[in-house]
DNA sequence: AAGTCGCTTGACGTAAACGTCAAGCTTAAG
DNA sequence: CTTAAGCTTGACGTTTACGTCAAGCGACTT
């Protein structure tokens, strides 16, 4: 089999592809997230990069800082011996898991507070001032003090 | 029937009860998302701040910011005349459920994604340098080409 | 040769979300 | 009366994750 070559983009290139900056990904490579390639000076993304990158981006969206996402690359590189810094980050992310269950359930609350926020403001665009309106207010309101638990 | 007036808080109970610092909810009040009553000098929180900080807290787990936190909450105060308001409210509304969806796919990825990192780190501990721990790491970044929709 | 592009490395700036004092008021306890 | 606890308002500091120049290099075009 032949070793073609891989394909391999500029910084610019990524950059667009994935809605980020070049800045962004300097910074990255800064904190020892992403190691392209060098041809010359420039930077030389290969597939491997696009994929941290993407890691990166999604752990970002789900509220990972830089470093833990960091922690949670450089893992895969650790060397049979360090067992220690491998049960460290079993526990890590046992841990993680739970977090992201939880903000699992956060975001399904949000999405139906905005449910109700979007019930809310159609009742009121549909007939201003009406008793359905406020009916809907009220009933928002009543269900936020039913989730923490309080008197009506 | 008795207007038995509501049970209050001390800004140290709030904060203690919700896991923040006294700094964090006079910093949401000075960005206008809390607006507690005082008594001489000393802030005097409600049953209504307390529903409101839940709902502060929870955005914020859900990575919006405070600033987009308090356009939902000052959303419930608008009066009826300001239909346009409502109407990029709803907008509004409407993206972010979009995003909160799309933000729940990523921690379902997320949790995947560490699953399987901790299936390669239990292979690896149980069996160093074994072929298992080899072929679970492989497993992974085969994974993670696939969903880049990479050859291999 | 001169200009333009895209890239580079600093270096300084910035927004968000608080942390961390400092200095002073007030209220209950000793 | 003074001490302590808990509150207050500034005001400055800090971290994260970049944004935004400035100045310069290298390759290509005109």
């Amino acid at each position: 089999m032949p070793v073609r070559s891989e394909r391999t983009y500029a910084i610019s290139e990524l950059a667009r592809e994935f809605g980020v900056t070049a800045r962004a990904l300097r910074f990255y490579e800064d904190k020892g997230l992403l190691t392209p390639l060098r041809d010359g000076q420039a930077r030389v993304y290969r597939g491997r990069d696009r994929v941290r990158l993407q890691l990166i981006l999604r752990g970002k969206r789900v509220g990972l800082s830089l470093q833990e996402i960091k922690d949670i690359l450089d893992l895969y590189d650790l060397g049979d011996g360090q067992r220690a810094q491998m049960q460290v980050a079993l526990k890590k992310f046992k841990a993680r898991i739970v977090a992201l269950e939880a903000q699992k359930r956060d975001i399904l609350h949000a999405i139906e507070s905005l449910k109700e926020g979007i019930a809310f403001l159609e009742g009121r665009l549909a007939a201003p001032a009406s008793p359905e309106g406020v009916a809907a207010a009220r009933a928002f309101e009543k269900e936020a003090r039913r989730r923490l638990g309080e008197g009506g």
